[in-house]
DNA sequence: ATTATCTATAGATCTATAGATAATGC
DNA sequence: ATTATCTATAGATCTATAGATAATGC
């Protein structure tokens, strides 16, 4: 075999530990012993199973859990009803379901502190998992009649930033949970927050 | 005087290259070393203006920008129209004139890497500068009837996260500039993504 | 005389590697 | 026999301090 074989649970262990930790505080808030703690050995026991170190590790994650929430989002939306609203509830509640996806901090903290060739891979694929899903349902909706002219890649992107802003909400504030105060807000995105008469 | 006189002018340039860096890159991503070599000067020299360190300077400049945020943001209202319309857009411009104020990363990176008291006022000034003038806003619309009944702290959260969104769209995606990109998300929120008869 | 910066260095911590030891799988 | 982890350590880098030197303000 052309790659040494590895456990695959440890392995599993190691990299469920990383994803956690690198999605909570990103890639520079995060040190390999931090990791390694969490699993519970030392950090040079992580090489065995990641050789390329913090970056390569901090790689593989990311793009794990940006493969993870593009199959989270196209199940939600294949599971919800057909109406705009539908789709976009099993989005919020996708999304709120994982720990924050914080695209201003990818593109701004993370991105600048590994390989330019990495940090653009994962720009993509980060805007393929999280904005094209939305986008798709908003344009059926369109075709549907369901939702006016819009440029629903810009929505696309307001409704996924509005959602994750409730992840910084601190638990004290939270009248109710956040999936309910997302299927608010997204209540005044279809219907506006103009007095309907 | 019971404080060492410092130069006010070079002091100020240290202070406004740490605000500019933490801004774009977060407590953790940044080093004094990032700062001095920003202003032109060693590390070690950054001690004569902020004797507290790299926690001291963070807090200081953070809580600058804050302020900073806050009166920009009052200022931006008073000078607007008075329809809801003209508050909101005149908010999505000043946002978008300053370093993204990602919420999210200050929540979940910058605040664990610092002491628990500064962490925590430093949040509550956040709310207070960011969302409080928003939710002012909607408020002042609500009891001229021009928008319906909502939470409007919610709402004045969403569209804060909304907006800052915009930030995380790369240059060459940007089919027009942020602001009437804003501009556009602010009429979908006002007037609903439904097709209005 | 006072303020600002520098050099030099301490001590902590980080990523990474080498090689020994322990655990596991046939 | 192979895989996983450990100890020990190298070398880089970080925050922070001490004390010398340079720049500036009366």
């Amino acid at each position: 075999m052309d790659r040494q074989e590895t456990n695959t649970v440890a392995r599993e262990r190691v990299l469920e530990a990383a994803e956690r930790l690198f999605a909570q505080r990103g890639y520079t808030g995060v040190t390999l012993r931090d990791i390694a703690a969490e699993v519970g050995i030392r950090h040079a026991s992580l090489y065995h199973h990641v050789p390329g170190g913090k970056e390569e590790l901090f790689v593989e994650v990311t793009e794990r859990m940006l493969m993870r929430h593009r199959e989270g989002l196209r199940q939600a939306i294949r599971d919800a009803g057909p109406a705009i609203g539908d789709g976009l509830r099993a989005i919020a509640a996708w999304l709120l379901s994982q720990p924050p996806m914080d695209l201003i901090r990818m593109t701004y903290t993370d991105m600048p502190a590994i390989e330019p060739a990495h940090a653009e891979r994962l720009s993509n694929m980060a805007y393929q998992a999280l904005l094209i899903p939305v986008q798709e349902v908003l344009e059926r909706a369109q075709e549907r009649g369901e939702i006016g002219h819009h440029d629903l890649g810009l929505v696309a992107g307001g409704l996924v930033g509005m959602i994750e802003s409730l992840h910084s909400v601190p638990e004290y504030a939270l009248v109710t949970n956040r999936p309910a105060m997302a299927n608010e807000l997204i209540d005044v995105v279809l219907n506006g927050l103009r007095r309907r008469e």
